[in-house]
RNA sequence: GCAUCGAUGGUCUAGUGGCAUGACUUAGGCCUUCCAAGCCUAUAGCCCGGGUUCAAUUCCCGGUCGAUGCACCA
């Protein structure tokens, strides 16, 4: 079948978009390379997503090592939750989820034996795949991270990380002096993240070093009102919810205000990144007929989670494929970083008044303890501290040991203390983006293939901010002077930072269709005209219509046009 | 990873145990006053490794990549 996937392919290889990775030697299957267009293209998305979050949003974006130390993903849960165990069958060299089988054989909680455990309970099984009793196998545990080793002699473990938001965590920290110790603030980071997929097989869709854009934005737990919600509250957009999904109805058409007030989105955070991200994805090309957000059902949401969304994005060849998560996580990962590290992952947050609160103390009388306890009086102190005691005295545990402490060692002092404020976990939302299947996405929603006299035109429509090459300059002729007139129009194009391209080669027919083929949005033509009246005809991918526009306001006019201030159907002809 | 099928200039493709087709593209030239026109010329290829053979792009084995099915999948 000869689908369209194979059309933009074919043409995202020909025209450097994208390749498969070190050709030379063979490529391996989950890497690409992106081609001088394919890169230009990536960074334009990025930056429209920096414009979003980092410039609008005010997330500052920070840059942490792709290769992390063991500690960091004990604490993230991907040494332990990022691993399968598997076993291959003797019979049939099928590779298995050994947890599978025994689950699949009775036995309860398989996925938290050990390997060892684990090979025992299945060797009575029968292979799911031939049938074959499975006997002597051994089960291993795969893990989907690259490991890898941190200096000489390997002493020391490292992984590349699975996705760039530890960085945004592990510097928490600083990033809360750095926002003054106050909530809600948030950092985003744009970078390669790697999985070692097992089969990764659906070109860049499913890759094992791919481009994420990950933004982290730390909330009060109690305070999930976004500052800005007003911006989204009225933004309308299809979702299918657990509701929709249950009942299979259609997803509702609904504003981010009545989602949050229905009680569908669990509060306005996750709304306004929804609305944020539907408006993100449409301005970078997305087709918003081809855009869905679906709420994960309980059982695909992560324990911790209190709801997670996904951006789905139609494809044409492998249907409703997941883009950009925006999940709450609540205190999930500040926890754990905490717990692993002992650091302070907590933000300390002021009343608005000191609360009075009223303590019962324990105080230790040192000058009897000491001598009666020597050594132990230490402990037997800071154990009175957290004890409540009783009116005859209290039992305290030291070591194991019961030792009876009577009141006289001792005083209960009833006090009334100022606590200015507590420490509080912060809630984290995260909006997660897969930079490379966006850009897949854009590819197959701006491609299109057209009769025009009878010819095939082939053409990628893209939004103008997102196109490789801005501005394609002609001469109509390749003579009397023409090509000069054009080249000095570039060059003052690209003084003004707009992609410029000069092309003086073949027809001029053959020279719209090559910018056509990879999106260049506009093309001016240098013609028998120019050199009289200051004019330039322009003419525009989409409609491939033309006006005469004056060369004197043209980098103006370009600028414009492309950051959309302007559009083609409002020119007249000058 | 398993099974099946496939891999020929940049792209699409013909074909073969002995010199490897054609089209498009690209580059240079001629021509050309706005949508892949025409003419001339040039560049460029049998996925990788091993085996069989006088000789392998072709046959055999292994690998890589891709498609399909199975398995797996934040």
């Amino acid at each position: 079948m000869s689908d369209i996937y194979e059309n933009i392919m074919e043409l995202a290889r020909r025209r450097g978009f994208i390749w498969p990775a070190s050709e030379c030697y063979g490529s391996v299957a989950g890497f690409i390379d992106y081609g001088p267009l394919g890169s230009m293209m990536k960074r334009r998305i990025e930056d429209t997503w920096r414009e979003f979050y980092v410039v609008n949003e005010g997330y500052y974006e920070i840059e942490c090592p792709t290769i992390g130390q063991e500690d960091i993903f004990i604490a993230s849960g991907h040494l332990k939750g990022f691993s399968d165990l598997m076993c291959q069958c003797p019979h049939c060299n099928e590779y298995l989820r050994a947890d599978h089988i025994a689950e699949g054989g009775g036995v309860k909680n398989a996925s938290s034996l050990g390997c060892a455990d684990l090979a025992r309970e299945i060797r009575t099984l029968p292979c799911p795949a031939c049938g074959e009793v499975l006997g002597d196998v051994e089960v291993f545990s795969f893990n989907l991270m690259f490991q890898t080793s941190i200096g000489p002699g390997s002493q020391r473990k490292g992984y590349l990380r699975p996705e760039t938001a530890q960085g945004m965590f592990t510097d928490f920290q600083r990033l809360l002096r750095f926002y003054r110790d106050s909530l809600p603030f948030g950092a985003v980071q744009i970078g390669k993240s790697y999985r070692n997929e097992i089969s990764p097989r659906q070109g860049m869709i499913r890759l094992r070093e791919f481009t994420q854009a990950e933004a982290e934005i730390f909330v009060h737990p109690a305070r999930k009102k976004h500052p800005n919600f007003s911006r989204y509250a009225e933004y309308r957009m299809p979702l299918l919810g657990i509701p929709q999904q249950q009942g299979e109805t259609p997803a509702i058409v609904i504003t981010m205000r009545d989602a949050v007030d229905r009680g569908l989105v669990a509060n306005e955070y996750v709304a306004y990144y929804l609305a944020l991200t539907h408006d993100l994805l449409v301005t970078v090309g997305v087709n918003p007929e081809k855009l869905r957000f679906r709420q994960h059902l309980p059982d695909e949401l992560a324990h911790y989670a209190e709801d997670c969304w996904d951006a789905e994005i139609l494809s044409e060849r492998f249907g409703w494929v997941e883009t950009v998560g925006i999940a709450d996580r609540t205190d999930y990962d500040l926890k754990a970083h905490g717990t692993q590290s002992g650091e302070r992952f907590t933000v300390f947050i002021p009343y608005e008044t000191p609360r009075k609160e009223r303590r019962i103390r324990v105080v230790a009388n040192m000058g009897a303890l000491g001598p009666r306890f020597r050594g132990k009086a230490k402990a037997i102190a800071d154990a009175l501290a957290e004890a409540v005691p009783g009116k005859d005295g209290v039992t305290i545990g030291i070591d194991g040991e019961e030792i009876f402490i009577s009141p006289d060692l001792y005083q209960v002092r009833e006090e009334e203390v100022d606590v200015p404020g507590e420490e509080v976990t912060p809630h984290v939302i995260e909006p997660s983006y897969g930079i490379d299947r966006m850009i897949y996405a854009v590819l197959e929603h701006s491609y299109a293939e057209e009769m025009v006299h009878d010819e095939e035109r082939t053409v990628l429509r893209f939004p103008p901010r997102i196109s490789p090459i801005q501005v394609a300059v002609f001469p109509l002729m390749n003579r009397d002077g023409l090509p000069e007139i054009a080249r000095e129009i570039t060059t003052r194009l690209k003084a003004a930072r707009i992609m410029a391209e000069f092309d003086d080669s073949g027809a001029i027919g053959r020279r719209y269709r090559r910018q056509d083929e990879i999106g260049t949005p506009f093309a001016l033509t240098v013609d028998y005209e120019t050199p009289g009246s200051g004019t330039v005809t322009l003419r525009d991918r989409d409609s491939m219509q033309q006006v005469r526009v004056r060369t004197d306001t043209l980098t103006e006019l370009i600028r414009s046009l492309l950051d959309g201030s302007s559009s083609f159907a409002s020119l007249k002809s000058a």
